[in-house]
DNA sequence: ACGACATTGTTGACCTCGACAACAATCCGC
DNA sequence: GCGGATTGTTGTCGAGGTCAACAATGTCGT
């Protein structure tokens, strides 16, 4: 019987010394009768996921995500980031909870990422003149530079979805997607 | 002066005994003259974000993922684990390197969430006659039953959006996305 | 037939991110 | 002046992505 008793591939490596037997088999016993497989290289079907809109939205945003990364990656700015960077640049002044909505990212979040953009010398927290509680936002002269840099990257990365989409598809999605 | 020494917020509750004294002030001392803050309830400029697809595509997704957790939430199937589902119901006998490959999820993340789904009785590994390395992957009667669930809930889902987007922006949408 | 190499499944470790809960300082309305 | 809301903050948990290492197995060239 062979196949699967392949389990114990390094079994105690630098885990914890107190930490039960290990659920070392993890894939169960299973013992049956084998299985055709599959009929090797024929494309596999994706079944329902071809009417879930969610699905495509998804595997796109992945990708366009993964190009961006790429190309700002010189700079070590991330998709997250950038859209900070651009609203509070677009927006000086604002507060932390403000920006934390209209990027629909939690406020416990926003916290840490304006620290280490803090730490970066990119953005300052000034106190607010009219609210004690709040911060007001903007970018550093660094913050500035680094921020123009990142749109000139970004905007390559924009236009070099175009070709990939095709131009009337990327115009339509774009102008369908505002709307919404 | 007010403002911004309101960092020392419950300071070592329950965190670990020795473990530096803690990074506490965290917005640095920062000790300008305030900012106009913002004009208040104006609506927040988005600026060049307007231009990229990435941005809207990502709010896009995220919304959709929503509703769709929501709606499964009885069943306890996420996004990622209906679309396993799914290819192996339509594709019997696959290997896990296939399934992930075809979803675009790393080998390792499938073994883990494969383990998942096998305690939860929905599939099963089952050893390869032609390979004895690769798993055939199948769905338990449980597993199919489970899935049909999944099915109308998605498919409610997915009917949900059509009004919230349009019906023609929706067809042109994910008849665009899929020709990608 | 044998050995180099590739593939498959697996585990361990690290890191990012979203979601909650709790809290201090501050502001607002009555 | 007091109760309740808002803002920024920290801690913690869990889901996922990424990478490296490994054992078992299969494949291919000679």
């Amino acid at each position: 019987m062979p196949a699967v008793k392949r389990a114990p591939t390094r079994a105690k490596a630098v885990g914890k010394p107190a930490k039960k037997p290990v659920k070392r088999p993890a894939a169960a016993p299973l013992r049956k009768r084998p299985l055709p497989t599959r009929v090797s290289a024929v494309a596999i079907d994706l079944g329902v996921l071809n009417d879930h809109l969610g699905y495509f939205v998804r595997r796109l945003q992945v990708w366009i995500f993964q190009d961006f990364i790429r190309r700002l990656s010189h700079i070590d700015i991330s998709p997250a980031q950038f859209s900070v960077l651009v609203i509070i640049g677009a927006n000086e002044g604002l507060s932390q909870s403000e920006l934390a909505a209209t990027l629909g990212i939690e406020r416990a979040r926003m916290v840490r990422m304006l620290h280490l953009l803090d730490r970066r010398g990119l953005t300052e927290r000034l106190p607010s003149s009219a609210d004690g509680r709040r911060h007001a936002l903007r970018l550093t002269r660094a913050g500035q530079t680094q921020l123009k840099q990142a749109k000139a990257l970004a905007a390559q990365h924009e236009a070099s979805l175009l070709p990939k989409l095709g131009p009337e598809r990327y115009r339509m999605m774009l102008e369908a997607l505002r709307e919404i």
